[in-house]
DNA sequence: AATAAAATTGAACTCAGTACAAAATTGAAT
DNA sequence: ATTCAATTTTGTACTGAGTTCAATTTTATT
């Protein structure tokens, strides 16, 4: 599946319970409706959610979801290395499905946060030899290309 | 007082009212007690606090202060480019005198969030053509080489 | 000293996330 | 298929960082 996952991003493929049930037992989870549920969402929407924005999304097909089972199950996708969090100065943490080193840049002015590639250079740092670093997180800030032209062509109506 | 700030935070030094009254005039922030008080804490003590190790810090010696005013001028400096914050994946926002760029490495076993230095060429990505970058975060997640060493000795004592 | 503007305070509130015990579901053994 | 223990899910109450806002205090200026 994971070769897949860039085309299937942008084709806005759906996944089928197989191949949800066969990621979720090679990363040592089982495979319950609730967690099935929750990986398709992010599989299919890779918009970085917050728990708030995946139980929004799924109360109305499982009508008994409990916001306390969002977290739950996100707490063990964290923990198997399923998700990344993403934390972008907001009350809220998101959750992101693409746990392959990539920077993030969250535009200040439509909210919306973006991919960016990222050299893994950027862990070659001399000043931390003897650390064991598990994890890295590029968080860019701005106004993003969309936002900047709407800016521009605002000002040129003028 | 930039040139100095390095050199003083390795010493340990302290600040006098008048530099602290120049460097937030400078900043076009008037220069109340209690900001001074708040500027000062944050220039000696650069453990990237959060509001409440501010408050914790500063009740015993402004008996009135409240929470309220910690956060308001917390606001006002960061509004004002006086420092940064940092979003950890902790409830708490932590706070950064030291705005330059360099990235944060938080040690998962002691808390510890230690500096480290980053080179802007992190800044120069093509997918971001047409983007505003504003700031950027490089932040760190793992074990610190004093808790390396811990785990280290611990090991072969056994 | 009077007064207007700015800063500070305190109490009530919001809301993301957590704790935990009860209820429901699942899966293995018979 | 049925039982039963283990796991998962749920609902309620709670926590605590941060916000709101009106009242009070402080500050600067005349």
């Amino acid at each position: 599946m994971q070769q897949n996952n860039l085309k299937k991003e942008v084709m806005k493929m759906t996944y089928k319970v197989e191949e949800l049930k066969d990621y979720l037992k090679k990363h040592g989870i089982r495979p319950s409706t609730i967690r099935l549920k929750i990986l398709q969402y992010l599989l299919e929407n890779r918009i970085h959610p917050t728990a708030e924005d995946i139980y929004k999304s799924l109360i109305n097909d499982i009508p008994t979801l409990s916001k306390t089972s969002v977290y739950n199950t996100l707490d063990l996708f964290l923990e198997k290395g399923v998700v990344n969090t993403l934390s972008l100065k907001e009350k809220e943490l998101r959750y992101d499905i693409n746990t392959y080193l990539h920077g993030h840049f969250k535009c200040e002015v439509c909210g919306k946060v973006y991919d960016f590639p990222v050299t893994d250079k950027i862990l070659e740092v001399n000043e931390l030899e003897g650390f064991t670093i598990k994890s890295i997180d590029i968080n860019a800030y701005g106004i993003c290309k969309k936002c900047n032209e709407k800016i521009k062509n605002n000002k040129e109506e003028e």
